[in-house]
DNA sequence: GACTATAATTTGCTTGTGCAAGCAAATTAA
DNA sequence: TTAATTTGCTTGCACAAGCAAATTATAGTC
């Protein structure tokens, strides 16, 4: 790919840059609108929509863990808090003791609705709203080739 | 602009997912890479490269939380324990009084000197080395378009 | 020149997160 | 069968970060 040493350059340090502002802007935007309006950190959104596109709305904890980019530990922690909410719920795993599944509760659900729609505003308001059609598929093809490559 | 409702559709998402993938897992790189290498988390060095593109290398706390993207209470304690390290140097604001202007010393600029280069490998190596010149400029286009709308 | 409103920073408190250590179940080998 | 190692998750601890309240200084008004 592009073989260069030394500093980064404008272009690069833009593209760098520009992530940071835009991530911090959103993410905070996000989690104090879900919090505000459904007691709903984005972290805690994040396990619940996870969950809710998983096969029968579980996952092992380690496979959650990863999804939602959380330490095992941080992972066992928000699920405590999400499952006092009795938004989820741990069972055991039949197939191996030593493993817990989060299931996603019927209140889980509901609450993930409500939320979702705030959640998908709040991006599009601040991000995915504001780009052409063409720039929403050069981003795509952007991310896709910075991610595949493993590293 | 895109003028759309309801939930967001695959290339928003994958537009957005994109951004929250890529942001972790280059943020966790970097930060254990300049800890491990530097004694110098991510946080500290965005301090230390801000106030060196200040004038005079020096910034007031309140600018400089902006910049950095931090609460106030959160920059005063970094600030402390990056004046602990030697690395910045709190000086009362002679214009105003209630403020104080951080400053960066010379042992700041020379920690921030060393970890600069392997900042920018690993940024170079997760992010925009992986992309074409092409992509780099959409991207920088894309960030440009997105932030300048306040909101 | 006192008086109020606003601004810049710090402090007290709470919370979320990661690392390292620990425990128990599973897997492999002897 | 039992010993050794690995895996999955949880706990103890430390620490970074935000919010709200407190502190001190400035600016504006009468």
């Amino acid at each position: 790919m592009n073989q260069k040493g030394g500093p980064l350059d404008e272009e690069e340090l833009a593209a760098w840059q520009g992530m940071l502002s835009l991530h911090a802007r959103v993410l905070r935007d996000l989690d104090k609108d879900l919090t505000a309006r459904h007691h709903l950190p984005v972290r805690s959104f994040d396990v619940l929509i996870t969950l809710f596109n998983a096969p029968e709305y579980r996952l092992r904890m380690s496979d959650l863990a990863n999804r939602v980019m959380l330490s095992p530990s941080g992972l066992t922690r928000l699920v405590e808090r999400l499952e006092r909410d009795r938004l989820i719920e741990r069972q055991v795993d039949t197939s191996d003791a030593r493993s817990f599944q989060a299931v996603l509760t019927d209140s889980g659900r509901e609450r993930l609705d409500e939320a979702r729609e705030s959640h998908d505003a709040v991006i599009r308001d601040r991000f995915t709203g504001r780009l052409s059609p063409e720039q929403l598929r050069q981003l795509g093809a952007i991310w896709s080739r910075v991610l595949t490559e493993e590293g």
